[in-house]
DNA sequence: TCGTATTAATGAAACGATTCAAACAATCCA
DNA sequence: TGGATTGTTTGAATCGTTTCATTAATACGA
């Protein structure tokens, strides 16, 4: 027996002794209720411990009050700072918020925007992962609209919010460049990713100005793990033909570079300069504080969310639009060469 | 206009020639419906696209298909990976799982859980904060039980999933002295929180066995800049009053004294060693890799979903109890002393 | 005083699934 | 052949809200 005392508005009526409409009133629309009754509902309510169904109003309503967000990895704190930012948008329209973590793995994408779809959430925001585009403009053709986060929208039938990849990593590399580094390299991985492929073009077009060569070591993730290999396979090469400054394709990657080279006695920044990406807490919180790229976390969430919001609000008036943020820089000394 | 082309289980059943009851049981309990007509509705609900109301079945069957989990922090990544093994377990069970932050603010820890009430979820999975425990009984005297995370429940009235923090205390401290520390500090707060009181008696209990004083650095939360602002205030004491040897209550704290240490020049753990609590991915990827006690964070996300359900499928026979994980001392650098 | 706005309150009809008692069909046995 | 048994299928009732067309009450101006 699950609905042991559940008091319902039909109760709160009773005893308030009014109709059900005018305790719905009370709950939605309190101006158009004279205070007297008002009051007495409100005591009614207070009396029985009621609390409203949300299945019930849903129903009713034809959609829930709630947004579904849907991120590439829940571990990775850059994608929990940007949801935090676009609950705190959800969380001001009155909507609840539902994060999930596709991490990584298409099946498990598809299958959240199943319980999306059967939860009629009022919209989708998401860091898609596997060909899903389609998916999602049948979703918006049926009253679902989404959008794409840190991620541009290609085609023009979505909104987005998404940092300039290409910008963020040629300024890396530039200030690589500036403090001395004569045989840079790139390291991240999969190139599937736009995300890295932008990165490491930014990069390029640095080095190219330059008339410098850039150095890849491809790795097949993004994660720490991954960072300390490479860091290790950098180790080994002759000094005089190995790097003398890195950009990771992320911070994590960087930490794990970093962690390697501290390990194998390389210094940095002198013998080797690092430069990450995304700027994470736990990148300045490093021993060596890292250099990096930083995204405007929090605001890119917001903004998404807003947008979002906007569609769900004027399904007409709205159109799409593609934000992308500057990134910037932020030295610290992991890349400082005095 | 929010439902667009939305086709219902009626539909289905018009255009499968059978009854809605047919169609709902081919989507329950497919085993008692004919292969004949189970055919013709899968063929029919792929045709429509069919997409079932979860609004409408949590409301006629009483409750909805969901866990709902609330944290002191989704930034700390402790919390993410307690909630990861919670989630595998909810997907398992097919239900949907709804995360929530409380970010220490027991405004918003009511605000969640009024949400959670309205949407009659099946049973909440919770780090209290504030002072909750009554809401909490009376939550379950209305058909929604919960579990305790992280938190030892005082009273046998709830379930709960925890580890022995006096344990962990007690051997990083022990670790410490064995290491060689004769000028032993704690460092951590605010005391009102269960886990830093306890944690703290752990080590003082060592302590004393040992004959040895253990100095006490008080926070008021467990944050980075709070470890790195102890870390300065330690950094400035005459050498020969100094602690040698830090248990920082969390990795956090305990990052933020390595960045100060480092950066002020003490060697870490030359000059003076490091112990932190949770082993968070980032304590091993630091540049030096940090001595953590480690808990099994998806595994107390996942016992307690396990707990969870078991009071949800057999409230009656259902035994509240109380799981205490064994810490594990995971030894690394910032505490090794040839 | 009467008609007309204006404002408040009512309550029956949805929303879209699940449930369950009853009807129906098929099979078996005496 | 009829009755009992087993297995499918049916469809009306139901969950707890919101909505909205009506009705009731009140105030206002002529």
């Amino acid at each position: 027996m699950p609905n042991n005392l559940g008091a319902k508005l039909k109760d709160v009526a009773v005893l308030a002794q009014v109709s059900v409409g005018t305790v719905s009133n009370v709950l939605n629309k309190p101006e158009q209720v004279s205070t007297d009754k008002r009051n007495r509902v409100l005591a009614a309510i207070d009396q029985l411990g009621f609390v409203r169904n949300e299945s019930a109003r849903s129903l009713r309503s034809g959609s829930s009050r709630s947004l579904g967000m849907l991120v590439l990895d829940v571990r990775n704190p850059f994608f929990t700072d940007v949801a935090l930012g676009a609950e705190d948008v959800a969380d001001a329209h009155k909507h609840s918020f539902i994060l999930a973590n596709s991490a990584e793995n298409s099946v498990r994408e598809q299958s959240y925007l199943d319980l999306f779809e059967q939860q009629r959430v009022q919209g989708i925001l998401i860091t898609p992962l596997g060909d899903v585009i389609e998916r999602l403009e049948v979703m918006r053709s049926r009253g679902i609209p989404s959008v794409l986060v840190d991620r541009l929208a290609s085609t023009g039938h979505f909104c987005s919010v998404s940092v300039d990849d290409t910008a963020g990593g040629r300024a890396a590399m530039e200030h690589l460049l500036s403090v001395g580094s004569t045989r840079p390299a790139f390291v991240g991985g999969p190139f599937t990713l736009q995300q890295v492929d932008d990165r490491y073009h930014g990069a390029l077009a640095a080095t190219e100005a330059a008339g410098v060569r850039l150095q890849l070591f491809e790795t097949p993730n993004l994660k720490f793990e991954r960072g300390r290999h490479i860091g290790d396979v950098i180790n080994d090469l002759r000094p005089d033909t190995r790097p003398d400054g890195v950009f990771a394709a992320n911070d994590q990657l960087a930490l794990g570079l970093l962690q390697s080279f501290t390990e194998n006695g390389l210094r940095v920044p002198e013998d080797i300069a690092i430069v990450g990406f995304d700027d994470i807490d736990f990148a300045s919180q490093s021993s060596i504080p890292l250099t990096s790229i930083r995204q405007p976390r929090q605001l890119i969430g917001e903004r998404a969310a807003e947008l979002l919001f906007d569609e769900i609000d004027n399904e007409l008036e709205h159109e799409h639009q593609q934000v992308v943020f500057m990134p910037e820089l932020v030295v610290r000394r992991s890349s400082q060469r005095s």
